[in-house]
DNA sequence: CAATGTATGTACTAGTTAGTTAGTTATACG
DNA sequence: CGTATAACTAACTAACTAGTACATACATTG
């Protein structure tokens, strides 16, 4: 009786699955950190969201701020990697940039939880993201795209050649992370939902123009 | 001895002045909320770092949220204020979108606080901006401005006549809010601090630029 | 198949935190 | 001058919250 039998169903399967156990706390935490901010999420509620126990959350990440680096590193790991099958270098240059802008909106509208992350941390002044060796060293494969589009605008005479890559980055990611980031406020304050699927298109196409418009303007 | 006598400095002169109190409070909050998020800030702490009690918050605000409501709605007043103060209308369209652009510019970089405390509204889905009476009705003086200045523009065939006022001012949001609020992340990152003051010109240039290239360009 | 370390659950705790109770004192006003 | 009221203080509390001690079960490996 004492004895597990295959037809107890009180007794659950309780098969053991580190990384399916960790993978899920992450997971949960990832929404939670993202939805209250770090002082804002509770362990507890986050451990009762997954099958496993706090305990778990302390034997895997330490703590919380070990479960909110974590999450952070994912997050950003996770948009690098989609940033890096970014494949415009057989498109004209006009074309690459429409082609980057467009996908770069596309990234920041279907990922609001690593918007809000990075918005939290930079409420925090970005202590974690120094503190992580894992954030300190990652490449930035979008830049790097862009990078050589502006080059090779630039050797056809497409392009001014005063821009700095970065700065045209700055500008993209401004425009996307806004639309997305301030989304509440901006609809309080002036009634429109940026994020309504109505005005999708006229402002994925907005943000190619407001950067093409600047990259073929005469110097 | 029991009565108060001008040479004891043990028993300081309590003046009471609810105004001042009151006023202390909120801007303690203000910096505190803006700081540390919502559920980051201490009801204790803003308390000690004022010169009246913890009871005198929730006399005044009711509670730790009240307080936060307070906060918010008077940096918008206050911002709201500053922007009412934009005269470009004597300036002929395009020299107007520049000055324009410079004073978003200027307002932002000044009142970093304001920004923060916009961004933590986001993450808290502007729940409290929504349910404030005050910030609902607020009017957007920068809004009002530009609008006639883009009609002046148009009128003068100078600027394209199928943009929208909200969306051009979006576009000088973005790029200002971003400057500021993810300037950590992005420091993080880039290895570019957006405010070093070195860059300061070259930014509050280009977001003018941008805009000009926009509104004048081939429809 | 024993045994050893990894994985997991339960129950607890110390410290914190928003909010309150029960008053006291200054000041305006008749 | 006395008194009503607004302004103010100190001490307290109930609930919460991150973190831990301790016990135990699973599964891998020799």
């Amino acid at each position: 009786m004492a004895t597990q039998t295959p037809d107890s169903p009180a007794t659950a399967p309780v098969t053991r699955d580190a990384e399916r156990t960790r993978s899920e706390i992450l997971a949960v935490a990832t929404r939670e950190f993202a939805d209250k901010g770090f002082a804002g999420a509770r362990v507890d509620e986050i451990a009762a969201k997954t099958r496993t126990t706090k305990r778990m959350i302390y034997y895997y990440f330490g703590g919380k701020e070990g479960l909110y680096i974590s999450a952070l590193e994912q997050a950003y790991t996770g948009i690098r990697a989609l940033e890096q099958q970014v494949d415009v270098e057989h498109l004209d240059p006009t074309e690459a940039i429409r082609q980057l802008t467009a996908l770069t909106f596309d990234h920041h509208e279907s990922h609001p939880d690593f918007i809000r992350l990075v918005s939290i941390e930079n409420i925090h002044y970005a202590r974690h993201i120094a503190r992580s060796e894992i954030l300190a060293g990652l490449a930035n494969p979008a830049l790097d795209a862009l990078t050589r589009i502006l080059e090779r605008g630039r050797a056809a005479g497409r392009f001014r050649d005063d821009v700095d890559p970065i700065d045209v980055h700055m500008m993209i990611s401004a425009f996307c992370v806004f639309r997305t980031a301030n989304r509440y406020t901006f609809k309080a304050i002036f009634k429109r939902d940026m994020l309504d699927p109505g005005l999708r298109e006229h402002y994925r196409t907005m943000i190619g123009d407001l950067v093409l418009e600047y990259l073929t303007a005469a110097e």
